[in-house]
DNA sequence: CCCATCCCTAACCTGTCGGTCAATGATGAC
DNA sequence: GTCATCATTGACCGACAGGTTAGGGATGGG
């Protein structure tokens, strides 16, 4: 009898064999690695794996499952009471240690997304909401930080975020891809918060709200 | 007898192939592209492929050598007599639009880039030496237009050039992949183009050199 | 003890891959 | 005409891919 909490061998084998085409998957890609490879790497039989996923397709579809649960946006309640511009900082952080701690995922689903290999409508989908819902946050603070005074009112709040979004790529494609030092980053991000928060050189035409 | 701008009937199979094979491989990648469907796509036999390429990895190696032709740098001697800002424009102007030109070819490299298989040595290391190179004039450029009192001094050229190439690649990969319409782009230029000429509100502590 | 169910494997099947080969038009030199 | 070289082909090959199958140990209920 199986009770809740045990691990069945099923279940260790079959996470062996997640682990180990999570590891193949996202090193050399789909077509690339063979379900013997799996196999040897997993260190069980070809025949296993089949009788754990269907077809290969079916495994594939496992692994991308298990590579996207940690992608979820960690915006607290607590974020609230901080000021727009804290909060700005507090996404632009949380996206780049999100990449940082899970490179090795983000690149795999950027490489499937550009070369546009099929990936199931739903988890295009998924990672597509994840994003724009980032980017309508990271548009609504910037909004809010003009209003408070606290941001260039140059440029409307969606080109700003957009802007944004596409410098904190560029950049992280440069530490994960080009294995720029961490250094250039953080000097980058520097001049990128120059260009949100920077010297506010427009006059405030309409005093901002006082500030809590 | 061949004489010279005459093409031999060898020349234009080889060349169909070569198409052919530019065509499958830029969309579908090279692992996932037989020789049987160059083949066909080239309306020639298989064999035929064997003939004037010993294997697939030379089939291969004379595709990127063929994709490689336009990428150069072209920044005419004409040049030097506009102004540093109107220089750095076209510096980024050039390169905005060899990315919508080359297009396909530009996310073919970049995909095969960011997967990090095997590309000989040489091919990445010409890419990188543009790249570099196309890096290394801008920072020159932003240097001059500091000198002169055209560009804010608040940053390191370097840094400076680093972040605007980030924000060019983030830009132009959602104008690649993620089929932004290019008036996004072109906002998002404005804005960059803002970054780096605006409101130079730091005053200029030493005059720059008179304009000529 | 026996039997059913669950895990698991070695061996096998079939299709496709990159690559080869013998044969055969075309083409021009002599 | 004939002969060598070039350009091209269909038929073929071994290797390996994804996937199947028949069966063997373990395990627990009756």
């Amino acid at each position: 009898m199986v009770t809740a909490g045990e691990q069945t061998q099923s279940q260790d084998s079959r996470e062996e064999i997640l682990k180990a085409a999570i590891r193949l998957f996202a090193s050399r890609g789909f077509h690339e690695t063979s379900m013997s490879e799996v196999a040897r790497e997993a260190k069980v039989s070809k025949a296993l794996i089949f009788w754990h996923f269907k077809t290969k397709e079916e495994l594939f579809l496992a692994v991308l499952d298990k590579l996207l649960e940690p992608y979820v946006i960690d915006f607290a309640e607590e974020s609230e009471k901080l000021d727009a511009r804290e909060q700005i900082r507090k996404l632009v952080n949380g996206y780049v240690n999100f990449v940082r701690e899970n490179g090795s995922s983000v690149s795999f689903f950027l490489r499937r997304f550009m070369s546009g290999e099929e990936m199931p409508e739903s988890f295009t989908q998924q990672i597509r909401r994840l994003y724009d819902l980032y980017q309508a946050l990271l548009t609504d603070r910037i909004r809010l930080a003009q209003e408070q005074g606290l941001c260039s009112r140059s440029t409307q709040p969606h080109v700003m975020a957009n802007f944004v979004m596409a410098a904190l790529n560029g950049l992280l494609i440069n530490l994960l891809f080009m294995s720029q030092e961490p250094g250039n980053l953080d000097s980058a991000l520097t001049m990128l918060y120059g260009l949100l928060f920077g010297q506010l050189s427009d006059p405030a035409a309409d005093a901002g709200p006082p500030s809590n």
